[in-house]
DNA sequence: TGTTATTATGTCAGATATGACATAATATGA
DNA sequence: TCATATTATGTCATATCTGACATAATAACA
């Protein structure tokens, strides 16, 4: 299994252990891991709280729909600036982005 | 945008030469920015309450002396990944960095 | 069912970030 | 002052990220 597809089922909640145990990864990289998918978790709430398609998203970030999906699948290659800048996109505030960073969950 | 932020920006070397130039900056590459900076303060808060030099953080996180110096500067090489993985490399945690974020200033 | 919209996955050339290095500038302490 | 530690700046080959594209999968709805 790649990375990114085990990074996708940790996003979506396959509870087998901890993001370090399941990843095999450091706990400073599991961190690191674990802001990302809240980034991504909160631009696609964000999204489609606007009624956006990740096409429409794409065109107001000029970036491409498939980029929008792998932001929102917590994909390695995705980068945290692209994530906050999507975020920033749909107008989020810096309070908004904290708030995003430091949720414990759902 | 006032004219103490704008002088902030500037000092750093974003892309801000002439005003004509700086008023081109969206507002979302300004709060993307600001972001950065506030990452940036962050870390060299952390840093130096740790009594870290910079070459002592850059072994922790296996990376260079100047790319710490770049990371406290704000330089635009140096992307907000790099910084949370040297903020999350100092102990931070997720509310550290919220805080950080959603700082308004000093 | 079929048709259309939306989202997911895989790939790649070009763009951007990275660590490392040299070296300059500045700080610290005798 | 001098010596040394620390930080800043510039450069570059390599690594990583990006938008775009094709296409597959899934959703929505008649």
């Amino acid at each position: 299994m790649n990375t990114a597809k085990r990074k996708r089922l940790e996003a979506v909640g396959w509870n087998v252990g901890s993001a370090a145990d399941f990843l095999e990864l450091s706990p400073e990289e599991a961190a690191f891991v674990e802001v990302k998918l809240r980034l991504s978790e909160s631009l696609r709430k964000r999204r489609k709280g606007q009624k956006l398609s990740q096409d429409a998203l794409a065109r107001k970030i000029r970036s491409s729909q498939s980029r929008v999906a792998k932001m929102e699948a917590g994909d390695p290659t995705v980068s945290i600036d692209l994530l906050i800048r999507a975020l920033l996109a749909t107008g989020a505030t810096h309070r908004d982005l904290a708030r995003a960073v430091a949720s414990s969950g759902k």
